[in-house]
DNA sequence: CGAGGCCTTGACCGCGGTCAATGCCCGTGG
DNA sequence: CCACGGGCATTGACCGCGGTCAAGGCCTCG
């Protein structure tokens, strides 16, 4: 049962009655990906918040030149939504992409909000998220502005390690913000 | 009123009922702190919250040569508070402290929790207060991944053009991440 | 088998950091 | 009231991290 995972995350993290919980699940959708595929383009609107069954997503920037900046990389058992647009309601500066063939559940904005409003619990779980979120971007940040790049590098093996062993090179250096030829260097340095 | 600013903060924010505001607000503490004390100390684990009713207040951590890196800048009408460590409640990477001469409000974290848990207004006023702090979180991260020095200051001095002109240089230096040397040769250049 | 994508390696260079000298402003005490 | 000292800002000299560009090797997939 492809459900089973996203309702045992959510019951790990707030209690919940049983008859909610299967009222939530009931808005999530079934959704598959291809490799590479682009779930959420930037300026995109209308919008989808997913929890990843099975595969790989980031989420990501480009700036003015196009180069990417990887924000986030979410594998099985985690969720995967462009933030910042969700809580302000503009377009999105993000992109969210697979990264592998993908299993995905998702949930519109629309009904995540509405579900905000009925269930306190459902509430809390994203008072969770937000917690969870501010946490990593924080630490990120800690990241870019006090270590160099062989030291990013060294704590992502440390911290994340599947993130390098499972992911191409290229994608690693844009989750490091730093050039597939810097990341190269470091490689065969250490 | 000393409170008066606080009040209309929160009922800006969220709806509450009056008598609930009040209770909230019996748990605020007035605090003074002269220019450049420390309100928290990085390793200090029991904490407050501050709203800073008047002169403005920083957060910011040390990197291992022990230069500083400011986070955040709190002037009049904000919420300062070393969130990461209210979140996880572990010892704060985080300092706190004043950079003028300030009169402030504080609630301890102990009492803003059994807030939250009570009273499902001030659990969703903190949610509010997540999705702030997760959008300018975000947007810092974008900053520094995407933008050179130059461009990062030019992007302070459009949208928050008081840092820049309240704060000596060494502090604006220190929230764009860059050397005093260059923010003074960025400005002469501008 | 050929083409295109990814990784590696070398050459080069520019942004921004460090160090040091100097100037300026301001608070404090003789 | 002036002299001194300390903190902050400016400016120059220097240099290293990490980016770009380009060439070459390897693997995969059509």
């Amino acid at each position: 049962m492809i459900y089973k995972d996203l309702s045992a995350y959510i019951k790990r993290t707030v209690s919940i009655a049983d008859e909610e919980l299967s009222h939530i699940l009931s808005f999530f959708k079934k959704q598959t990906a291809q490799k590479n595929e682009l779930l959420l383009a930037a300026g995109q609107t209308s919008q989808r918040t997913f929890f990843v069954v099975g595969g790989c997503v980031r989420i990501y920037f480009k700036d003015e030149e196009g180069q990417d900046s990887t924000r986030y990389i979410a594998f099985e058992n985690m969720f995967a939504t462009a933030l910042v647009s969700f809580i302000t309601g503009q377009p999105s500066l993000e992109y969210i992409q697979a990264l592998e063939a993908s299993e995905l559940l998702y949930i519109t904005h629309e009904d995540f909000n509405q579900l905000r409003k009925k269930i306190p619990a459902w509430e809390k779980f994203y008072c969770n998220y937000l917690e969870k979120a501010h946490v990593n971007t924080s630490t990120r940040l800690l990241s870019f502005t006090t270590l160099d790049a062989k030291e990013r590098y060294r704590q992502l093996l440390q911290r994340n390690p599947d993130v390098v062993k499972r992911l191409p090179n290229k994608i690693v250096a844009s989750y490091l913000n730093i050039s597939q030829e810097t990341l190269s260097r470091l490689k065969s340095k250490i």
